[in-house]
DNA sequence: TCTGGGGTCCTAGGACCC
DNA sequence: TCTGGGGTCCTAGGACCC
């Protein structure tokens, strides 16, 4: 493979959650739509046929929005907005409640779909992929049509996509003619195309990150891309400041990356209320054992067994800690995994009321065939002593 | 009417070992 | 009596992404 010309597509599917529900509402069809907060507001089917349906205006509780139809976003709502700000911005929109199971659906169906046309893919979200088109023969135009038109095809579904030479350019090209376009961009191009851009639309560069840049009067990338390395490495990390530079004049040289192992398995819960660690604690620990027990299934599940425990609280204030605990053997045992979160628990005092709690796993192995069973009764050796 | 849930990666300090 | 230095593991927190 040449590494200097290389040709990396992003696709990204378009509003994915809620074009997904589109497809099983069509009569939603044009109307503003979000998706989001509890799995209550389900729509209901009424005598007539028809169905009921929530409005934002309706929802009262905890939750963010995931996804907003075009026509959503319209009034200024966005993914990870909270669902009662969302309501003050849009009350008409209609409110749909996640499905994720069918999320996960459509999701193998599209990258099923591009994979007839590219095999080089790399999953980097339930809605979008990166794939290295650097081996087929065909033009970039013509291959963004027949992935699109594969994609359509295979869900009903628009995505948009980005080609050029790198992740970092290809990702921000994905953005740029959204929803149902294609835009290709070169290295002669990022002038044109990159620079005039807010240095957000850089993967890698959050709110933090953005909000110190504008500080020192960075607010695109053409700006950053025109600072001195010193003046960066006064404010930043070397390896940060290093890191500005390069992806400011396009450069990123990370591969398309076909398979990844898993590195931990979480599961972790947002209280109706905030629950208090004393009065509420039956309420807490029932949720905590449910917690472990989702954690262990998931790991039997995808045939993994992790050997550090670990909890996230976060409290009333939304202050958020962390304790793990590594064991001596891989688990994937409830019981065990339970014991060892009940250790770091102990660990942080409980002052304050509690908002989140989580449970994870990490430092995971594949339990591939013979090992199983004995790490299985390793696992839960701990318990019993 | 603040702020979900599931992840990854990075940093940094201390323990521990050679 | 002044304390090297590299490597790895563990832990905690934080930024970031979808």
């Amino acid at each position: 493979m040449n590494a200097i010309s290389r040709r990396i597509a992003h696709l990204d599917m378009d509003a994915f959650y809620a074009s997904v529900e589109l497809l099983r509402y069509p009569e939603l069809t044009g109307l503003p739509v979000v998706i989001g907060g509890r799995s209550k507001h389900k729509p209901a089917l009424q005598t007539d046929g028809s169905r009921h349906f929530y409005k934002l205006r309706d929802y009262a509780g905890r939750g963010v929005i995931t996804t907003a139809t075009y026509e959503a976003r319209a009034s200024g709502v966005h993914s990870g907005m909270g669902v009662m700000k969302a309501a003050q911005l849009a009350p008409d929109a209609i409110l749909l409640p996640a499905d994720f199971e069918r999320f996960r659906h459509y999701s193998r169906l599209f990258k099923a779909a591009v994979a007839r046309v590219a095999t080089e893919i790399e999953n980097t979200g339930i809605d979008e992929i990166y794939i290295d088109l650097s081996e087929l023969p065909e033009g970039s135009l013509m291959l963004a049509k027949k992935i699109k038109q594969a994609v359509l095809e295979a869900t009903g579904l628009t995505c948009s996509i980005g080609i050029a030479p790198n992740k970092l350019l290809a990702k921000i090209c994905s953005d740029l003619d959204k929803p149902d376009g294609i835009s290709i961009i070169g290295m002669s191009d990022i002038a044109d195309r990159i620079w005039p851009l807010s240095v957000r639309k850089i993967n890698g560069i959050g709110p933090k990150a953005a909000k110190k840049l504008a500080s020192l009067g960075i607010t695109t990338i053409a700006a950053l891309a025109q600072a001195e390395p010193e003046f960066l490495q006064a404010h930043f990390s070397r390896s940060y400041s290093i890191w500005l530079l390069e992806v400011s004049h396009g450069i990123d040289n990370r591969p398309v990356k076909t398979y990844s192992e898993p590195k931990s398995i979480s599961r972790e819960t947002t209280f109706e209320q905030d629950l208090h660690p004393r009065h509420d604690r039956p309420v807490l620990s029932k949720a905590f054992t449910a917690l472990c027990i989702r954690v262990a299934e998931d790991l039997q599940r995808k045939a993994y067994a992790g050997r550090t425990v670990g909890i996230k609280l976060r409290f009333e204030d939304f202050q958020t800690v962390t304790r793990d605990f590594t064991l001596s053997t891989h688990t994937n045992d409830p019981a065990a995994i339970r014991q060892a979160a009940t250790e770091c628990l102990r660990r942080v005092a409980l002052e304050k009321k509690l908002r989140l709690l989580g449970v994870r796993v990490s430092t995971l192995v594949p339990i591939d065939s013979v090992q199983t069973t004995e790490i299985l009764r390793q696992g839960v050796l701990p318990l019993s002593t």
